[in-house]
DNA sequence: GCGATGCTTCGATGCCGCTCGAAACGTCAG
DNA sequence: CTGACGTTTCGAGCGGCATCGAAGCATCGC
């Protein structure tokens, strides 16, 4: 894709850090002469001449002549824009504890990794399909699921031989930032969040990762799997 | 004034084309182990190595370790928003031109944007509601949702009033790079992709930010707000 | 015309950082 | 313990780019 290299082209244009004065004096949207912008990044005529053609070639400034001057302004909001998301990165500093909120904690009972479960729930699931071995450990990194498996996944309306293993296997542990340990990952982790969901077992939080049981659910995990509310809530 | 040299640093990380070599692999969310990130950017374990510190030091990159891989993955949305941001500027020049694959094109017809609807079914989407005057533009980077849109929305079982604002709005444009154009996001986007996932409309396709729309979408599309499949899909 | 001013181009210099070979470190298997 | 593997660290080579001096262009005032 030659969007990659778009894309670092352009970040490189922001890399410098006179190229970046020139486009802060810029930001709120003025138009000013090629002098005054080498002024404000402390550089000579000439070399913010080299810059601002290069900025204009890579599309961050547009270009208005009058008489003898040049005056240099950003070529739009997507621009300003830009920059603002790249000022959002922090480098990683100093480690912040803090004490953990509601949200944190329901956060770390049950929340979305991407799109299967995790979390303490998501560990206590996976534990309790192991234990009942309807999954077992496989090489590479992987869970294989067994003809018990077949047979309860079939049984909550979850039909393993229909879905397609990608490069990394069917099924695959995954580690828990949180737990420390790992859940079920992969497609089948996938269509099993998917699943639960349907079913109105869960309920992801709109707008966050995090997942909650509902009654039903409840009532589910501890029929289907024995796992109680103890085994994973923890506020 | 740190924070322009910060966005200046921030920016360098990405313009390497072998960083950003990296950072594409992890775009979709996945995590991966070192070398095969040095695979994908076709350099030796020893400068991916370096350039992972690198990303890592500056808060683009997420360390996860399990035995003796080390999986990195994006350090969270926002650094996939930046990427984005960058990828919507343009070199003023020769436009380039490319062969689009199957894969490709699917994701620039209709994708996710974190968790609301991009592509160029999103943008098509916002437009249609734009212009029936269900949603109009506000100050502030936002939009406000009309009388009349309340109603529509209530009539696909989406409840406006009970949706609460981030500091950031209800709703509100957001920018996407393939269509340089605008689409819906913030909490009602979020939610409009929900709803429509759940009626069945639209469908994500696993393991990628990809979205589909099912036959009954492209009627819903249709009778709802007059959108064919041809003011989206380009194969 | 003539000089002054604003800006760009050319050429040379110096430095930053990307790159890989070699080696050390940590983990896993036997 | 030993060997294999994945990853990181160290060191040296080297290409690319920012920088500035000097010169070349264009415009303005007189």
């Amino acid at each position: 894709m030659s969007q990659t290299a778009n894309v670092s082209s352009t970040a490189s244009l922001i890399a410098d850090p006179a190229r970046m004065s020139i486009l802060t004096a810029l930001l709120d949207g003025r138009a000013l002469p090629a002098g005054e912008l080498a002024y404000a990044a402390g550089i000579t005529a000439q070399t913010a001449s080299s810059h601002l053609g290069k900025l204009l070639d890579g599309g961050l400034l547009a270009l208005e002549t009058a008489g003898r001057h040049r005056y240099y302004r950003l070529a739009g909001g997507h621009v300003s824009h830009a920059i603002e998301a790249l000022a959002v990165i922090q480098p990683t500093g100093p480690v912040r504890r803090k004490a953990p909120t509601a949200q944190a904690s329901a956060l770390r009972n049950a929340r979305c990794c991407y799109d299967h479960l995790a979390g303490r729930l998501g560990v206590a699931l996976t534990n309790a399909l192991r234990e009942r071995r309807y999954i077992i450990d496989a090489p590479e990194q992987r869970f294989a699921v067994t003809a018990a498996g077949t047979t309860w996944f079939a049984g909550i309306g979850l039909d393993v031989p229909a879905i397609k293993a990608t490069r990394r296997g069917l099924a695959r542990p995954c580690l828990d930032w949180t737990e420390r340990s790992h859940h079920l990952a992969g497609p089948l982790g996938v269509r099993l969040l998917c699943t639960m969901c349907g079913h109105g077992w869960l309920r992801r939080v709109p707008g966050s990762r995090a997942v909650q049981a509902t009654p039903k659910g409840q009532a589910a995990l501890k029929s289907q799997l024995g796992i109680t509310d103890a085994d994973w809530r923890c506020d």
